[in-house]
DNA sequence: TAATTTAATTTGACGTCCAAAATAATGTTG
DNA sequence: CAACATTATTTTGGACGTCAAATTAAATTA
């Protein structure tokens, strides 16, 4: 049940739907804000003024050349306003941690990878590090923690979000690293974890929004396997934040090892390392490297696929089946209307896909498949760090800007002379 | 994104949690209500009075013994109209549809079955047979289906409750079974079509509704498995209403053979059929029957187990296992708060359940499962009927009467003199 | 320069909420 | 039993945000 409405529900939601309109389709007349948002003309003014004079927002001295032809009195334009707030993503990678520096438009102003060897780290120690990296960031930025208003941090493996902590990760051979807590504590900006390939779907989804409506599952494919679940158009977190380790559903009892331990994951046939592993012909108990597969490895695979070598287009027609029966168990479960691929496994999609679509007509009644798309986007390395910053970004639309100004604290006193 | 907010979606959402609460939680005093709700008592007051005035509510005539030690005015409790408005819930089975008759407080008025062999039905005929059934049903309640708000129908199987259409169900041989428009074409009341798992989700969640915040899995075990997937405490759809289906998710590539016709589904090792077809030792390829299996003879497996018989107990512990990795593949998708089993099936838990746990336990990362409460129900025959009355119940009260009355409709012509 | 067109703001009415005051209906007490 | 205390409910009046309609603004066109 959501709670009771009243005015000052109207009011965030209105403004809220304004922010996120300017967020997702870019500077525009107050007209077309009234058309896209629904809201009257009247409505418009009130709520830009308001969010002009909380520099939330700007308009735009136009020098644009505009159309002669349109007569009238020419639109201004209005759009969020970059200087608003500053947000922080930091993405924890098992070589080192990279951070990323953005405006409230989402610019990125400054970028740092640095390189720690999170592998054997003292997982103690590693949340106060990692604050005196983004420390140090902000300083070669010319920015203090107070500048900043919200950090969004991105993990691979299950991140407990709701306590901070990364439960296990390739990243880390501790369990349990609390991150949140320090970084927090020492910098004092309110910061949030999440899973990796959630944050991709968070990306996914910013960059073309209307169609994400109703259920769509991101699946990532690279050195290991990720999934975001984007569920009426929100993505998905489960009861802690741990959702969709679909790289960690089980896909054969008993089946091959993987990184998490446990065997028959489908990321045991489908990651990197999976498919190496098959192709070497290699035992399913070999242990998996703890470091990630070298690209040049991954490229030298696929091309010995396409020229033919029988192992090699044996281990990718596996790991297409494994990710297959996934899909065909979610689709059973969620019945999807989008299913889209993405990360660099995608680069060999054509060596994958006969035997993926094959396990999905084996593994689920026609009914339930018939409709659901299956896609893929194009491959881009900051999907992470880009989905991270949005995700931060729209926190701040619906948590901060769309109450307005400090609340309880009258902007004068009234003078009773 | 949510849409606008405006005056009218204030009254709207207040009205709507009043009705709510009441529904939930019974009759109570205007006091009670704004604790409840949030809303300040001049506001209770105001919707009270309006929902009163439009029949969709009443005051009680107190006969109730109250504390005599409590000093003050005394309370008058409020409650739903019961004759506010009639809904109907009909569910189809292998071997006939059946009826309910409830008013607006859920109370089931009339119930009647109607014995069809549903199985070899002209799939064009099924729905103008139904609604000649309900038609009937109604007449010998006195009413006509004008005094019927709703209908809510529950069917086994994939229900694609867009279309209305039963895509595929055991109690069908046809596909693609047209139920909703034949019925509301005949009748003119709004009808939807559900799930019978989803059904009996919508019941078990409004039966202890505070506990459902989250994400919980409902799993039927029976003549079939089924699963309602409640998320964000309500009761989730997928992309066609045919969500779910977990039964018909693939346990085992190349399994045993399904009803559906598919190898390998869970349903193939689980359900009545499949624990009869285990224990009898026949092979995995041997064709389910088409009607359900009579409870004595699965009454006599259970006693067969429990006297320690060997074919009979590991057929249950096959049954523990499919179902144990089927939950361990929806708890690494979906990371649920909770899961809930259900259904004749839990009477022979005690046979399944440390295989079940036993095959979580392996199917899933630990920082997954940990804190995932599994629990079960008492064994409720009515359960599907009972959830599809309070669903369709609960649609009215969102959809017609959060609203007010008809709309543009001024109650009165001012006189211009 | 006046008319036209389009954008944006201002004005005034409306509806809903809420706090505070008023009213209602009972029990308690001297 | 009358005055007081207590609790429930309604009434009153102010606040706030939306919207339709009127007004103002800033351009092009004739």
């Amino acid at each position: 049940m959501r709670g009771k409405a009243d005015i000052d529900l109207v009011r965030r939601q209105n403004r809220h739907i304004v922010l996120e309109v300017l967020r997702t389709h870019g500077p525009m007349p107050r007209v077309e804000l009234g058309r896209k948002t629904g809201l009257s003309p009247a409505s418009i003014t009130s709520i830009t003024t308001q969010l002009i004079q909380e520099q939330a927002m700007l308009e735009l001295a136009e020098v644009t050349t505009r159309d002669p032809t349109r007569r009238g009195r020419p639109t201004v334009r209005v759009d969020l306003n970059p200087k608003a707030a500053n947000v922080v993503a930091m993405k924890i990678s098992i070589d080192g941690i990279e951070l990323a520096l953005a405006d409230f438009s989402g610019n990125v102003i400054a970028r740092k990878t640095v390189p720690l060897a999170t592998y054997n780290f003292d997982p103690h120690k590693f949340g106060d590090v990692a604050a005196q990296s983004i420390s140090n960031f902000l300083s070669q930025n010319d920015l203090e923690p107070k500048d900043v208003a919200r950090i969004g941090i991105a993990t691979q493996g299950v991140a407990d979000s709701r306590e901070g902590v990364v439960a296990w990760s390739p990243a880390f051979k501790a369990r349990n690293v609390a991150v949140v807590a320090p970084i927090q504590n020492a910098l004092g900006i309110p910061s949030t974890l999440a899973n990796d390939a959630n944050m991709i779907a968070e990306g996914v989804m910013a960059n073309d929004h209307r169609r994400y409506v109703g259920t769509t599952a991101v699946v990532y494919m690279g050195y290991g396997v990720g999934m975001g679940l984007v569920i009426e158009g929100k993505v998905y977190h489960g009861s802690n934040g741990a959702a969709a380790e679909f790289g960690h559903m089980n896909h054969i009892p008993q089946g091959a090892i993987c990184r998490c331990g446990r065997s028959g994951c489908l990321e045991a046939y489908a990651a990197d390392y999976g498919i190496l592993r098959s192709a070497e012909d290699l035992p399913d108990d070999t242990m998996p490297p703890s470091s990630a597969v070298n690209p040049a490895v991954m490229a030298a695979l696929e091309a010995a696929a396409r020229r033919g070598d029988a192992k090699a287009v044996a281990a990718y027609q596996k790991a297409g089946r494994a990710i297959g029966f996934g899909l065909a168990r979610l689709i059973a479960l969620l019945n999807p209307d989008r299913i889209v691929l993405a990360g660099p496994g995608t680069r060999a999609l054509d060596l994958i896909e006969p035997t993926l679509r094959a396990a999905i007509e084996e593994g689920v009644v026609d009914a339930l498949r018939r409709d659901v798309k299956i896609e893929t986007v194009p491959i881009n390395k900051d999907m992470i760090i880009t989905g991270t910053i949005g995700a931060a970004l729209r926190h701040l639309d619906s948590e901060i800007f769309a109450f307005g100004p400090k609340l309880n604290q009258p902007e004068y006193q009234e003078l009773t002379p």
